[in-house]
DNA sequence: TTTTGATCATCC
DNA sequence: GGATGATCAAAA
């Protein structure tokens, strides 16, 4: 049975190692290893896969502020992907910080600090698979090339400007090549503080920044040898 | 309540 | 089918 390290991994070198070793295996394996249910399906459960894996490679850094493996300065996202490795979904980053993000320069803004160093993990996601039976793929640990990172600045320069102008109501996930801004709530009711045009607070929807698919496809078809 | 982990549901 | 806007749970 797979035995769940109880620490975090002490070198990049190690996590990618253990991140190799559970590469392969299935859901169910992981969780019975860490003493986990697997739920019937995703629908309550939207964070399961994330957090499952981050057990199974020794992250303590749970639900708090910051990097999933703080000592290393890694951040950990499993990549859902269908029947051909492609991305199912879009990635989250960070939430928007729409007060303060008018002084944020691209060098100092959490999407690029979030992205500065990422072990991406695929795992099967389609339907057909039963969740327990869904495989974990081969990692990759990026940081963006000097090409990655001047696209995500620009990106990060439209969407930060528009937000530090005022247009954080009327910005749709339309905007941005790469980088995108949408709702991160809990419902649509929630509200957090922004600014209007004036520069004045505003109760307003949170937002969060997301990497398009288009953005996670080509990297896993450049970077990734994909477990099928 | 905020930050973490994301996927769902609907519209085009 | 794919993207956008809406939503769900656990932990601190």
């Amino acid at each position: 049975m797979f035995a769940a390290p109880d620490t975090p991994p002490a070198t990049e070198a190690g996590l990618l190692s253990r991140a190799e070793g559970i590469a392969g295996r299935t859901l169910a394996y992981l969780a019975e290893g860490l003493g986990r249910p697997v739920p019937d399906d995703l629908m309550r459960h939207k964070g399961w896969v994330g957090q499952l894996v981050e057990a199974a490679l020794g992250s303590t850094a749970g639900s708090a502020a910051g990097p999933d493996f703080p000592k290393l300065g890694i951040e950990l996202k499993t990549i859902p992907i269908d029947a051909n490795g492609v991305p199912k979904e879009t990635t989250f980053v960070c939430t928007a910080p729409l007060t303060e993000i008018g002084t944020l320069p691209w060098r100092d803004s959490p999407v690029r600090a979030k992205l500065a160093r990422v072990l991406w993990i695929p795992v099967q996601a389609h339907k057909e698979i039963p969740l327990a039976d869904r495989r974990v793929g081969s990692p990759c640990i990026w940081s963006p090339d000097a090409e990655e990172d001047a696209r995500l600045e620009a990106d990060w320069n439209e969407l930060s400007g528009l937000v530090a102008d005022g247009f954080v109501e009327s910005i749709t996930a339309h905007r941005g090549h790469w980088l995108q801004i949408r709702p991160k709530a809990a419902n649509r009711k929630q509200r957090t503080w922004g600014e209007d045009d004036e520069g004045d607070p505003i109760r307003t929807l949170p937002r969060g920044f997301y990497l398009r698919r288009s953005f996670t496809t080509e990297l896993l078809a450049r970077r990734f040898i994909v477990a099928r």
